[in-house]
DNA sequence: GCGGCGATGTATCGGACCGATACATCGCAC
DNA sequence: GTGCGATGTATCGGTCCGATACATCGCCGC
């Protein structure tokens, strides 16, 4: 999953290790907290050593100014390569099992602008159905279990429950929306009154493919 | 995470792996799919090894019946020793920053019925905090990165932000509930009409104490 | 009666990811 | 001029997962 969203938020521009955490957290901060160093740089190197990515050289201009007092450990910058495209738009295509628990339909939704529209439904489907089960499970444990459950207990089943009846609706939504071939949700009629934009493109960008 | 939870578990009545991983599954299938048999056994042979419990010998009477036809090598019951308790207790009133995750925080819950009031608010409030942390978050992101994201990713904060908001409301009220001395958002109305606020278990039965 | 097959049951292995930790540099406030 | 928080790279041990293997039990159809 972490390869999936390096190389996604990496074929919008080359970044460095602590960047990279910066963005991931602002991307998919909706699903889990924050990534871990200890995860991102061995990542990193995996996916250097696959070709995915390359080391790119720091300091654009300007730099030699001070080019060697120290022995200069500085920032490394990433940079996604065409195989790295490439691997890309496979990992984004195929969906696995787990494409559809939290954290690897998290990750997928977020790159769904980069994602063509049949795949799109796929994922929202799937993961409609894998909520579904969820929901099933915890209405029965509800039903015919319940007098073997503390109140504690109890609550936190009522309360995954409604998430999960909560979370089927948004899908329902996505996936309607999706069909008529409109962008997610539409943001606000109503809200901060001179809203440019229009929502620009219906689904949202898309034109992105192979224009090099 | 794991360890508590088995040893929660085991307190209520000795069991085997599989018949473990169905209770776990049940109790805290609101928050994690299913444990992995991959976590289960190496835990189980860890908290062996701990002391914390040991292995009961399965067919309590009626065995003999078929001694040693194969090598029998099947089910192992396992059972909370004298320290494994102590340990358990010692887990559920220390709260660590892993006890406000996800996981932690759900696990922790599932065994309020065996954790006391002030434990108990403690942890609901350093869960709400932590979950008004996120919450900032997204609002920061969704207030001043919105340009800079797609519709898709933006459609994925909004419903992260507001599980957010859901589920600090849902923490204020087991709060108030919990500083009222009831038990947690009235099962039903019918139940236990006269409730014994200040006696030592107002939330439920929990008369599961010790009975072999 | 017997053959398959799904549920029950124990177990291991490689890999993903986390949390703690270490260490070095930069800018700036005091 | 110095401390200190943000920036930045990196490793290590440990937890947990997913795939896999294998053995037994009960029951159903034939």
């Amino acid at each position: 999953m972490l390869e999936l969203a390096i190389l996604g938020l990496l074929q919008e521009s080359p970044m460095h290790g602590y960047e990279l955490r910066k963005e991931l957290t602002a991307k998919l901060g909706a699903i889990r907290a924050a990534i871990s160093y200890g995860s991102l740089y061995p990542t990193l190197r995996r996916l250097q050593a696959s070709g995915w990515i390359t080391e790119a050289a720091e300091t654009p201009a300007t730099a030699e100014e001070v080019p060697a007092l120290t022995s200069r450990r500085g920032r490394v910058v990433y940079k996604i390569t065409a195989e790295g495209k490439e691997r890309f738009a496979q990992l984004i295509a195929q969906a696995g099992p787990e494409t559809y628990d939290d954290t690897g339909f998290g990750v997928h939704f977020a790159f769904f602008a980069r994602t063509d529209q049949a795949t799109r439904l796929r994922i929202l489907e799937g993961r409609r159905r894998k909520i579904e089960e969820r929901r099933e499970g915890l209405r029965d444990v509800l039903a015919r279990a319940a007098e073997r459950l503390d109140a504690y207990t109890l609550e936190l089943q009522r309360h995954g429950l409604d998430a999960c009846e909560r979370e089927v609706r948004w899908l329902e939504e996505l996936i309607a929306n999706e069909r008529s071939g409109r962008a997610p949700t539409v943001p606000e009629p109503g809200t901060a009154g001179g809203r440019r934009e229009d929502t620009s493109p219906p689904p949202p960008g898309e034109s992105r493919t192979e224009r090099p």
